[in-house]
RNA sequence: UGGGACGUAGGCAAGCGGUAAGCCUCCGGAUUUUGGUUCCGGCAUGCGCAGGUUCGAAUCCUGCCGUCCCAGCCA
């Protein structure tokens, strides 16, 4: 008995149209794939195209397979493989067996090449890339200085014989000609509007070592046929893809229909942007080569890797991908709505320290000398099963510098002399003094005495202590190394440039900020690289590999929302 | 210029002829031992613009305007 609907699940434009091809039995099954080339480490960008297209896969039953779409040996290389891989598995897709390669496929394409050559619709071509170009017909200024696309020229090599065409071909993949002197092309129509169909070519020659097939072959095939063939051998149903191949879509059903092979339907969404970063390989890929970030994982990175060592949960980008919803329109999705699902990923999962980014010692005056309490702290207030632990409370304490004021702006309940603010889980206090260095005027110290009736924090008068602070006690503080980072761009679209700059001049010169001097409570030492934890009132941490047993290293995962700072900001600026 | 697509709030995005969902941001307020969380409330008399059809149009028609993509022997 089928379930009585609780509530219709939304449906996007794909699976509308896959839902109507089960319906309609254009396809009896589902099958999708995840068509990466191995030339990047794979970005958010790509994290959206994993969710689509192993998404529907299961939302319709199917499967989703992952294939290389490594047909050019320019670019590709197994670290990548590698590294696309293990990004997939982290976030939780999983395609069982299917790992295929479109370099699995050369002697088929080939033969399929061959088909069409026997079938009169393809040949091989003599002409240079710039004649290439040229006979197409590209944008030609007429009388009027006013450019328009003429239609393309034939080449003179269009009408050779399938016979020659077939000992040709066999010769260019047998290395008897140079790279590039030859082409094999589809024979289609040199006038058609769309350029994709004026006899696109199919294959080059490139002698040069595949990081698979070796020096096995020296012709290559190209995507737009390369891609809808492995498809067909795959039985791929439905093949999703960016809409930069909508243009294309002709051109793979061309190919789908003269080689008679499976005829998977090719359907095309919007690619992914965000807010202050750049999302495509090839400009990450500038980034590290310039050495403008440490690697492809540098948490500033949005990059899955990046996002990993950063501390970005699994659970919270999928979230996010859930949330920005499929559909056709260009569009820029606020990197805030990222943060959002990270926090909120990570504020019922994460569990709760105290750490001090930029600490100034506290002193208790009327502390008993020597005393140290071990306090109780709850471990997440979201999660009580998370249990609690003992914190060390001693008369010497390392608070937030930022914590303390000499002079309080308007709303400030932190500590300033003569205030009181509550320890969290500890005491409340009331701030007697301070010393300042006379020639730097930073300060020093901070004297405060501490209410012995407010133990935990708890106040047995009722009293309002409006401000809540975090603290380290000083005989047990763990140093540790705080990487606070902020967007890699300051733009919101870092590729909108001014004349002559690029994106790279773009670069924000405090996307990284590196807190030596921080420190944080005893059980810090307990955590293993790759935790993401909260610091309390600071953001989340997680901690990276380059820790040592000597000294931790913390990334700065994201902050906590701070309305505070907004509000300061807000005051500055009104006077 | 030719060809292909897309325009709903600051950012995403539902809506499929019956009178503009939801989320993020932003702005108020309540609770709070994290200025966190949570909770309440506010935020499109209008859907790129102009006409038309209709009792009724974001949805259908016509014409404009704007934005993006293609013109690699990259994918």
């Amino acid at each position: 008995m089928p379930e009585v609907n609780e509530k219709t699940e939304y449906m996007d434009f794909i699976r509308e149209a896959v839902a109507e091809d089960l319906r309609t039995g254009r396809f009896k099954e589902v099958h999708t794939r995840f068509p990466p080339e191995p030339n990047g480490w794979l970005h958010i960008g790509h994290a959206k195209a994993l969710f689509v297209d192993f998404g529907v896969a299961q939302d319709f039953g199917g499967k989703c397979n992952l294939r290389m779409d490594d047909t050019n040996p320019e670019k590709e290389d197994m670290e990548y493989v590698e590294a696309i891989q293990r990004d997939i598995k982290w976030l939780g897709f999983d395609w069982e067996d299917r790992l295929f390669f479109a370099s699995d496929y050369y002697e088929t394409l080939y033969e399929l090449a061959c088909k069409l050559i026997r079938k009169g619709l393809a040949y091989v071509d003599d002409l240079d890339e710039e004649q290439i170009k040229e006979y197409r017909g590209t944008n030609v200024p007429d009388k009027n200085n006013i450019t328009y696309t003429p239609p393309g020229k034939n080449s003179p090599w269009r009408d050779r014989s399938i016979e020659e065409n077939l000992d040709l071909f066999a010769r260019m993949r047998a290395g008897e000609f140079p790279d590039g002197s030859k082409t094999l092309r589809a024979k289609i129509d040199m006038a058609h509007p769309n350029l994709l169909m004026r006899d696109p070519v199919m294959y080059r020659i490139r002698r040069m070592p595949h990081y698979r097939t070796g020096n096995t072959w020296c012709i290559y095939p190209m995507y737009d046929f390369a891609h809808p063939l492995s498809d067909a051998i795959e039985g791929i149903t439905h093949s999703l893809c960016s809409l930069e191949y909508e243009i294309h879509r002709p051109l793979y059903d061309w190919f789908v229909s003269n080689c008679e092979v499976f005829p998977s339907r090719q359907i095309e969404f919007a690619r992914l942007n965000i807010t202050h970063t750049v999302l495509s390989k090839r400009w990450l890929l500038q980034l590290v080569r310039e050495k403008k970030v440490s690697g492809w994982d540098d948490p500033r990175m949005p990059t899955i890797a990046g996002m990993r060592r950063r501390g970005y949960s699994a659970a919270g980008i999928r979230d996010f991908l859930g949330r920005i919803g499929i559909a056709k329109t260009d569009s820029m999705v606020d990197i805030q709505l990222l943060e959002h699902c990270i926090r909120e990923d990570l504020n019922a999962s994460a569990q709760r320290y105290m750490a001090v980014l930029n600490p100034v010692k506290l002193v208790i005056e009327n502390w008993p000398q020597g005393r140290v309490e071990w306090l109780d702290a709850v471990n997440n207030p979201e999660n009580p099963q998370a249990g609690m632990r003992k914190i060390p409370f001693s008369g010497t304490l390392y608070i937030e510098r930022d914590d303390f004021r000499e002079n309080p702006p308007p709303k400030y309940y932190r500590l300033y002399p003569g205030n009181q603010v509550r320890l969290r889980y500890g005491y409340i206090i009331t701030c007697t003094g301070f010393d300042k260095d006379p020639a730097t005027g930073e300060v020093t110290e901070i004297r405060c005495t501490y209410d012995p009736a407010t133990k935990g924090g708890d106040a047995p008068d009722n009293r309002k202590v409006k401000g809540t602070i975090h603290w380290v006690s000083a005989d047990h503080a763990v140093p540790f190394e705080a990487r606070l980072y902020d967007y890699l761009f300051e733009a919101e679209r870092p590729m909108e440039v001014s004349e002559g700059k690029t994106f790279i001049d773009n670069l924000s010169d405090h996307s990284l900020t590196v807190e030596k001097r921080a420190v944080a409570e005893p059980a810090l030492r307990e955590l293993a690289v790759g935790q993401t934890v909260q610091f309390e009132r600071l953001g989340y941490f997680c901690k990276d590999p380059d820790s040592t047993n000597e000294r931790a290293v913390f990334n700065r995962t994201v902050t906590l929302k701070d309305s505070w700072t907004k509000l300061e900001k807000k005051l500055l600026a009104n006077g």
